[in-house]
RNA sequence: GGGUCGGUAGCUCAAUGGUAGAGCAGCGCCCUUUUAAGGCGUUGGUUGCGAGUUCGAGUCUCGCCCGACCCA
């Protein structure tokens, strides 16, 4: 054990006098309650009575008078304890709880001569205590790397915290509930997978023991979805975890939630008006509107998003031009660069033409949009997994949707031509074969629908509907080195 | 991987190279409607870890650990 500090000394102190009382501290019991804390609330009225539950999280003691407040994720009620109310047995078993500590009450509801909505305790039980004591009450728990690591204190202590996990759960919830009511159904696909594919992206590697195979964490679930499509499932969905073993940032976890939707006989267009759909449904959800408000820590708007429908669709090629001069393509490939490098780019001597005009794409146009802006008909080179487009050979069918400048969501017309499909796979893999599916390929050789599928991040989702600035904010438990003593 | 900034009491934060402090929390006493309750008193420190410079290091130097932001 750990060497006690003098806090949690005195709070052993009092739970041996607890038990000492014959009050056990951790009882076996259920508590019935009238309801979570805001449903006290809501059903508080005068002179009845109701059963809360909850943490105590501020103590006024008046002498003869004791006022507390209980706290649970939903809210917070003040209660009040009297010896003449509850005996002064009782008041010696309460002088004996700290902040922190869980116990369900029974009291009257009556309102203090300021009006606050309180208790009258008539009886108590501890429910459970609490042997380290909380963050300041004030200020809550400011230190980032404490938020992160204990984020249970967090969440006791910091309210937008609360609030913001409350959204993500209302956004994983409406995505469901908005993908069902259209058809779609959940599904489960493999997160431990031979062949780490659907992306490009460096996977984690496991071992399974019995089998003497190594496997790897699933970086993208599509060429599952895609064999559903294949055996017959023509609306599918799956909200869960990619996992990419790749650097940390701003905007980037190891393990982050990713939903793929695919539907058959669709195409990238119709995809765009779902998650324009699904996006606007999530906001009007999670923020009461379209128009959504990031605020600084003093409650200025720094930035406000306006997800008014239509949301514009343009190709990639005229928000390059857009960006750098209608003459970009005439352009030799040197004179590019040039240009690039005077708008102030960063070229360096191994990027490709395309991708000079990608970094163009990147700086000057993605992370300057932040209400929502369909990129369409990206060159090929940069999406070799979709399908190419009829009139244009070198573009393909995708969107890209770009809202707070960062890429949300990415929607394809699913490339469905078993053959080309083993070609772009060959030439994504290089030497290395073994990442190619073989089993993926053969499932498309039965036949695959035409059909369209889209991404949509989670995390990047929740972030924009929530104004957080890191990733890191929106993960309750985001990944971070082991710190021991 | 590089750069910048940060790590001091349980929490929030101070501290020209010169005795490590405050507020909250805690502990004791007073107070029968308080609400960041109040009043009086008081405990609490491996200043992230380890070296070095110095008569003297939270502060200066070097290395390491963890985190934040920016860049690759």
């Amino acid at each position: 054990m750990e060497e006690e500090n003098q806090l949690i000394a005195q709070r052993r102190e009092k739970l041996a006098a607890l038990r000492a009382k014959g009050i056990d501290p951790f009882p076996p019991i259920s508590f019935e309650t009238s309801g979570s804390i805001a449903e006290v609330r809501e059903r508080f009225k005068e002179g009845e009575t109701l059963c809360a539950a909850g943490r105590i999280t501020a103590h006024r003691d008046m002498g003869k008078s004791h006022f507390a407040d209980l706290r649970d994720a939903t809210g917070r009620i003040q209660i009040y304890l009297h010896a003449k109310e509850i005996g002064a047995d009782k008041i010696d078993i309460f002088n004996l709880l700290d902040l922190g500590d869980f116990i369900g009450v029974e009291g009257e509801c009556f309102l203090t001569k300021t009006g606050e909505p309180t208790l009258k305790v008539k009886t108590f039980e501890v429910l459970s205590k609490s042997l380290r004591p909380l963050p300041e009450k004030w200020h809550g728990l400011q230190d980032v790397e404490a938020r992160y690591r204990e984020r249970y204190l967090d969440l006791i202590s910091n309210e937008n915290s609360r609030e913001v996990f409350a959204k993500r759960i209302t956004i994983l919830r409406e995505t469901r509930r908005f993908l069902e009511d259209r058809g779609f159904a959940e599904v489960e696909t493999p997160m431990l997978q031979n062949v780490a594919g659907g992306a490009a992206a460096e996977p984690f590697k496991t071992h399974h023991k019995a089998l003497g195979i190594d496997l790897f964490m699933r970086i993208a679930p599509e060429l599952y979805l895609k064999r559903l499509l294949v055996g017959g499932f023509n609306k599918v969905f799956e909200l869960n975890r990619n996992f990419r073993n790749e650097g940390i940032s701003r905007k980037h976890n190891p393990e982050f939630t990713m939903l793929e939707i695919y539907q058959a006989y669709s195409d990238f267009e119709k995809m765009a008006d779902l998650i324009e759909g699904l996006i606007c449904h999530l906001a009007e959800k999670v923020s009461g509107g379209l128009t959504i408000q990031h605020k600084d820590a003093d409650g200025n708007v720094t930035r406000t998003i306006n997800l008014q429908r239509p949301w514009r669709r343009a190709r990639y090629v005229d928000l390059v031009k857009e960006a750098a001069g209608a003459d970009w393509f005439d352009l030799t490939a040197e004179q590019r660069r040039a240009k690039a490098k005077s708008l102030g780019l960063e070229i360096l001597p191994q990027h490709a033409d395309y991708e000079v005009t990608q970094h163009v794409f990147e700086k000057l146009v993605e992370e300057k949009t932040f209400d929502p802006l369909f990129v369409t008909h990206c060159p090929k080179e940069l999406v070799p997994l979709a399908k190419q487009n009829k009139i244009d050979n070198s573009l393909v069918d995708v969107y890209e949707l770009i809202i707070n400048g960062v890429e949300m969501s990415p929607g394809y017309t699913e490339l469905n031509d078993p053959d080309v499909q083993r070609q772009r796979l060959l030439e994504q893999a290089g030497e290395e074969t073994q990442k190619i599916d073989e089993d993926f390929l053969r499932a498309l050789e039965h036949g695959m629908p035409n059909a369209g599928g889209l991404g949509l991040g989670i995390d990047r989702l929740t972030m924009m509907l929530t104004g957080a600035e890191s990733i890191r904010d929106v993960i309750l438990f985001p990944l971070l080195k082991p710190k021991l003593s």
